[in-house]
RNA sequence: GCGGCUGUGGCGAAAUUGGCAGACGCGCCGGACUUAGAAUCCGGUGGGCAACCUUGCAGGUUCAAGUCCUGUCAGCCGCACCA
């Protein structure tokens, strides 16, 4: 088959004919099947796309034949820095490249033969829906979702932006590998930290994998502790953080941040200039260093003591920089007997370890981290680790000193960046009112063409003069606009709600619509977005909810993460390595079906794996031998010589179903090569029973266009044509799956494996419905087991319905 | 350091969830058809002459372990002074 001519042929058919179109009529049978959106970088396709949208692809054709009306919608997200990076290097501007970019990947994508539903398709750096984007954040801004602070943030010198928490790799930038510095700058921020309960508790109603829902809630990292609280002699009053507070009789120093604003006020006149030092220094050392754990402590007394409250101890308060700011109050209580930091730090500068905590199996080998009784605790001596904690927090609280509290690793979204290619953030800074939103009617806040965007730490924006100078919505009066841009992750946070309503000019989406078509059925893409992209459209989709726009808690519903495909040296494709393949020569020698189906029976598709290409011609011999087969059969003459259903249709039959029922359980469960497997395996009985002279014509035509049904999903054009030829009704992909007869699998005898203690010694055909004692009988009496069993006694003796029996001598 | 995943023939990989390890392929070997090759079709193929051995390694539970438990090694991924 000539497969070039083959795919333009249906591509075209497909298109005219609206074929891989939803049909908003049968959406109370839709079925929502989503690929994560692509960014157009390169102007090509790579094996990472055709891996993630080929199988996937398979997976929504076959639920489509299962009677659903699939939406299998494709877009892009097309803002963002490598477009920008790229203008700077070539001078070539991001929105041309980019066009540019996607035309191409569209083309190639069509060639591909994905049933993409292109007229929903969406484009994030498109007016049409950036404007939305805009809406979001004014719609978060309103709720008090969004809002701006001073803070210390990450910032990448070399992409010259700052960057979010989740953008931080190894304290250097996910992007450019630049080590990252804090900064203090004032940035706009969602308020995630809202929905951290909520985004945790979320994870055990969802479909996702294990690994994945793991990954953000450690993310989000709940810790239940108690806030206590230590007052200073000079009267002022800090808290701290503790999950250990059956510990706080052990305390013998108290650390505070050095960013913490009590290190500048309580500092004495003689430490006064070591303290300014120490906080200038940490302030320049870089991320990495600061949060490496295996760094030697460092820190500095700051010349004032603070009170335990629970014994009316004076301890020092040092300054310290392994206590982050950022976390629970930016304070701890040193307790060197029962943490390890706590101990290395007091070893250092000779600070007292005492004991409170003892251990129940055995000696107390100090530092003893791990629950145990309490000593050296007045009223609560004997007490153990939860009990103790309870007590001691109730204690706390009575005095007024203290209380339970809960504190999350996870910190607010920053979303500003000085960036030029992105979504202008919709906010103009007025002299006399302040900040005010862009009303919602001057929406979109347009980003200029011509501007400056060589990065030199401002945002290019500012540069641009006719953007920047504005009035004020509220006032009137002269006004600049925020000149920041939002960071991409803003775009890709709610694109599968536009999707359905795609060309909507009066809101984002319908929520009608989107109530209907939501959540997400089936959502596949890389893992590398779990703490990102997937923890952020959930947030999303718990504000929209919260605001009435939508009516469901989750927006992915199922997810599955395809693996990664690796260079054939075993390492990540990139360009430095030299080892990366392009699909490219193997579609233009075999085909999108055969390339796309490799993908799926080389590969265990959630593993991925090393490239390597000795199987491609072995699926291109079976679609080859599929072909064959086809064409031979089609021309059988049916009704007159049928001969009676024997043994050999029966076997045939088992064959069919047996196929059927496996194909459609590895579909469902993306294990796409068993699936394959199974298709070939099918092929084989086929041929073995068109060998036999006798025949059932009209049976085997039966069983061969099941073959083609099986195979749609797996190789769509090759499969279109040959139902064609065979003078099946157009299209393929509007008949239905076959179904599993279950009875056809049912047979009356089965081989059982015959052990003697453990080993397999032979094995016996059994008919079906016998009882133990019976299959005792006749096990027994076989001549390959009688002889290793004469003279013995038979202690035991297992069955296995269907599989194996086992004699224990 | 903490958490997670993976480890199976020469190769890509399967294994009904504790029940015949290696499905389906690649490669290799043999045969058929060919003047010959290609293509195709049929058969064989974990190791060992054998008894037997075999799922990274060492133990354990069980009639039975790739699968469960303990320890250990290697690789990958995530988090990393979160109090």
């Amino acid at each position: 088959m000539d497969m070039k001519t083959v795919e333009s042929k249906w591509q075209q058919r497909w298109e005219k004919t609206k074929e891989n179109c939803f049909n908003k009529k049968n959406a109370d049978k839709k079925f929502y099947v989503l690929e994560m959106f692509s960014y157009p970088s390169g102007a090509k396709l790579h094996i990472g796309h055709w891996y993630n949208y080929g199988p996937t692809d398979s997976y929504a054709r076959f639920k489509k034949m299962q009677g659903y009306e699939v939406f299998q919608p494709m877009g892009f997200d097309a803002f963002g820095l490598p477009a920008e990076n790229y203008a700077i290097k070539t001078k070539i501007h991001p929105k041309d490249s980019t066009e540019k970019n996607i035309a191409t990947m569209e083309q190639q994508l069509k060639a591909m033969g994905a049933m993409f539903d292109w007229s929903a398709e969406v484009k994030t750096c498109e007016e049409d829906y950036y404007k939305w984007t805009q809406w979001m954040f004014l719609k978060l801004f309103e709720n008090g979702l969004a809002y701006r602070k001073e803070a210390p943030v990450n910032w990448c010198p070399s992409c010259n932006t700052v960057l979010a928490n989740e953008q931080v790799v190894d304290g250097c930038c996910e992007r450019c590998g630049t080590p990252v510095i804090k900064k203090d700058l004032t940035q706009w921020f969602f308020k995630i930290t809202q929905y951290a309960e909520e985004l945790l508790q979320g994870l055990d109603k969802i479909d996702w994998p294990e690994k994945t829902k793991l990954m953000q809630r450690n993310w989000i990292g709940k810790s239940t502790g108690c806030e206590i609280e230590f007052e200073c002699e000079s009267g002022d009053k800090f808290k701290v953080f503790t999950t250990r507070c059956d510990t706080v009789f052990g305390v013998s120093y108290v650390v505070l941040a050095p960013e913490h604003p009590l290190v500048k006020k309580l500092a004495s006149e003689e430490q006064r200039e070591a303290v300014e030092k120490y906080v200038a220094e940490t302030a320049k050392t870089n991320e990495i260093e600061r949060l490496s754990s295996a760094r030697e402590k460092t820190g500095v007394f700051i010349g004032h003591y603070a009170i335990n409250p629970v014994n009316g101890e004076k301890v020092p308060i040092y300054a310290a920089d392994y206590v982050l700011y950022s976390y629970g109050t930016g304070a701890v209580m040193g307790v060197p007997a029962h943490d390890e930091r706590d101990f290395m730090f007091a070893k250092k500068y000779g600070l007292p370890v005492k004991k409170v905590i003892e251990n129940k199996n055995g000696e107390t080998v100090l530092p003893f981290c791990e629950d145990g009784i309490c000593v050296n605790s007045l009223q609560f001596d004997g007490r153990f680790g939860e009990d103790a904690r309870t007590e001691i927090t109730n204690y706390l609280t009575k005095l007024g000193k203290g209380q339970r509290k809960v504190n999350y690793r996870l910190r607010d979204w920053l979303v500003s960046r000085q960036r030029y290619w992105g979504a202008p953030i919709p906010v103009i800074h007025c002299p006399h009112c302040g900040i005010v939103p862009v009303p919602y009617k001057d929406l979109p806040v347009r980003l200029p063409y011509n501007v400056e965007f060589e990065p030199d730490g401002k945002s290019p924006l500012a540069k641009c003069d006719e953007f920047m100078h504005t009035k004020c919505p509220h006032c009137g009066g002269d006004a600049l606009r925020d000149p920041d841009t939002l960071d991409t992750f803003v775009c890709s946070s709610w694109y599968y709600l536009r999707y359905p309503d795609a060309h909507n000019t009066k809101m984002p989406f319908d929520p009608e619509i989107v109530n209907k078509m939501l959540p997400v059925d089936k959502y596949v893409g890389g893992a590398e977005h779990a703490c990102m992209h997937l923890l952020y459209a959930r947030f999303f989709t718990k504000a929209l909810r919260d605001m009435g726009y939508l009516n469901f808690d989750e927006p992915f519903q199922s997810l599955v993460h395809q693996g990664v495909i690796l260079g054939p040296d075993g390492n990540r494709m990139s360009k430095s390595k030299g080892n990366i393949v392009s699909p490219d020569e193997y579609v233009s020698t075999y085909g999108a079906d055969v390339f796309r189906m490799y993908l799926m029976f080389g590969f265990s598709y959630t593993e991925g794996g090393p490239w390597s290409d000795d199987g491609i011609k072995s699926v291109a011999k079976f679609l080859d031998r599929v072909e064959r087969f086809v064409l031979k059969v089609k021309d059988y003459k049916s009704a007159k010589d049928s001969v009676a259903a024997g043994a050999n249709e029966k076997d045939l039959n088992y064959a069919r179903n047996y196929a059927i029922r496996q194909i459609t359980r590895d579909l469902e469960s993306f294990s796409f090569n068993t699936a394959v497997a199974r298709l070939m395996e099918y092929v084989n009985a086929l041929y073995k029973y068109d060998g036999f002279a006798e025949k059932d014509n009209a049976f085997l035509k039966e069983c061969t266009r099941d073959l083609l049904l099986l195979l749609a999903p797996f190789a769509p054009h090759f499969t279109e044509e040959l139902w064609e030829q065979w003078g099946g009704k157009y299209s393929v992909f509007d008949h239905k799956y076959p179904v599993c007869d279950e009875s056809a699998l049912e047979r009356e005898e089965s081989e059982y494996a015959v052990q003697v203690n453990s080993k397999i010694k032979t094995k016996i055909m059994l008919a079906k419905g016998l009882s133990n004692d019976e299959i005792q009988a006749i096990v027994l009496a076989d001549e390959s087991i009688r002889p290793l069993i004469e003279g013995k006694v038979i202690r035991k003796f297992i069955v296995v319905p269907g599989r194996l029996v086992n004699i224990i001598l």
